[in-house]
DNA sequence: GTGCCACGTCAAGTTGACTTGAGGTCAAGC
DNA sequence: GCTTGACCTCAAGTCAACTTGACGTGGCAC
């Protein structure tokens, strides 16, 4: 394997620096060592930060990442907890699909005005009962994906 | 309409006062008025706030669902914008499906670690290449649905 | 008429995942 | 040998969407 300094990393990872140094503060990644200052990594790291960009798109926050990893630094996913996710994840799939379906039709439906439309009124009452109504659950946050900044 | 205060629309939407008197600053809701100091709602701000929540479930920020309230009130739904944001929808989904199953997988898989099973590598490299690779285009922000806080 | 309490306001705090800024250090090129 | 520039550390800032806290007020029950 060979050694990598933080902006090969970087590069390769797609992940910034800071968040490198950030990801290492947090247990998340570990450096082999220095070469004076600098950080050196393993290339091994790249997987290691595929295994954090597959968690986060999951859904899972750093901190239930970083519980994936034995202290051995192997990974020790929990097979029930996969499951459960999947299956959060798959609920949350089809809610997106229901959403997904009512944008397509408010984006062409003919009705002068959304509210006039029974099919758009539908959906906002699923999206009422769904969303909200399932009592003290938050909706995701979702899939916001980096439009203007 | 009835009206409706602050307490009542709270409990009947399910969004908190707090959330509330914040929607009302941000402009996506108006009360109708004040009985002494207690703000009055018409009972249509629990349809708005459907809307709102229907908007947020699908990825839009406060911001922007803000703009999608002509200054009278009534909605004021950019279509284009919805098919974009359909077709936004629709990869999330789409790469969310693709972890769903590689959750599944890993799950199940006989590897005694994960990295062992060349199914997980193969997920794992398409997350690495559809979460990550797409350059600078950030992850979404999960589908965290409060599991413990 | 008066006390209570749920409302009100406004500023500040929270959370997660980072980024940014100030000030310091060191390997390498000239 | 000295400058340079990319890295270092640590603290603080950012962003979104609210929540919380401190302190004020007025409608309603008694």
């Amino acid at each position: 394997m060979a050694e990598l300094d933080i902006t090969k990393v970087a590069r390769q990872s797609g992940v910034a620096p800071s968040a490198l140094r950030f990801y290492e503060e947090k247990g998340l990644i570990a450096s082999i060592g220095r070469r004076g200052l600098r950080r050196q990594f393993d290339s091994s790291v790249l997987e290691r930060l595929a295994l954090i960009a597959l968690g986060r798109a999951a859904g899972f926050s750093l901190e239930e990442i970083a519980l994936m990893f034995a202290p051995d630094g192997r990974p020790r996913i929990d097979r029930q907890m996969l499951a459960d996710r999947a299956d959060q994840l798959d609920r949350t799939i089809r809610k997106l699909s229901a959403m997904r379906e009512g944008l397509r039709h408010a984006a062409v439906c003919p009705a002068p005005s959304h509210m006039e439309c029974p099919k758009f009124r539908r959906i906002l009452r699923a999206a009422a009962g769904g969303a909200l109504g399932a009592r003290s659950r938050r909706a995701p946050d979702g899939m916001r994906m980096q439009t203007h900044r």
